[in-house]
DNA sequence: TAAGATTGAAATGTCAATCTTA
DNA sequence: TAAGATTGACATTTCAATCTTA
């Protein structure tokens, strides 16, 4: 019989090291942090993006998304342009520079995955682990919204 | 092929997701939250606990762990208790108040990870998903140890 | 010297209140 | 009224400096 609470500590203690050590090397090679480069994905691969898309797409409240952009744009690595549609929001987009950092930190970050992630499993293992990590994520039972 | 950002992405979010929802019906029924009760379930397991034995199983950092120790303290569910056996560092205990809290917490804690990791699961897929884990959390690249 | 722990400053997230526009 | 976003106050974590004892 599985033990819940030892998933429940591999889980969360993995995310927690896999989380550390991208972003230490991201850190360090190019002076960005994993969140900032993961809210840069979002923008690169979200059509007419908004800070609310990014809240839901990182699972953090929209206050944090807001300051979250706010550090974007103080690096100038991404811009609130006003929205024709509804101008209540802003559109996100990267810069040059952006997406020139974006570039090269995506290496980085596909390099660590491939070390912490697919190195020590078996291509079954890793099928398996993917198949069931998109269950979980995508349960009813991890959507209950609070009206 | 198993595309690792989406693998990523599905651990992290659900991993923020999963641990938001325990800890709101922690707050919400017992008034405690998840970091508390994690560093209480790690005192009651381990003999002679110290401070440096709470970072290691949390993940954290060692001054983080004290902190995070100072809360449970001042909410009387621990104690540090002079070490015998070195003087740099104390022995932590729970307290009876804390023995209590974690009897009625750890209920509603195995209660969320059967919601939210059990049901979704069937039971091959939820072996497979704790045996992966487990490969990954203890795989030595995620042991690099910086001197 | 090194190990265990503590502390204060900085970073990042949540929450609640508020503002603007739909 | 509700939706999108912003802001300030608060909480928790990391990092570095420091203290005490091995």
């Amino acid at each position: 019989v599985t033990n819940l609470r030892v998933v429940f500590d591999d889980l969360v203690r993995f995310e927690t090291v896999l989380w550390g050590e991208i972003d230490a090397r991201l850190r360090r090679e190019l002076d960005v942090q994993l969140g900032s480069v993961n809210a840069m994905m979002v923008i690169d691969s979200t059509p007419e993006c908004r800070v609310y898309d990014i809240s839901q797409s990182l699972a953090i409240t929209v206050g944090g998304a807001s300051q979250a952009i706010d550090r974007l744009e103080k690096a100038a690595w991404c811009v609130r342009r006003a929205n024709p549609a509804d101008r209540r929001s802003s559109i996100l987009e990267l810069t040059d520079a952006g997406h020139a950092l974006l570039k090269k930190a995506v290496v980085v970050f596909d390099d660590e995955l491939d070390r912490m992630i697919r190195a020590p499993l078996s291509a079954s293992a890793l099928t398996q682990l993917a198949s069931a990590l998109h269950t979980v994520r995508h349960s009813p039972t991890s959507h209950v919204q609070s009206t």
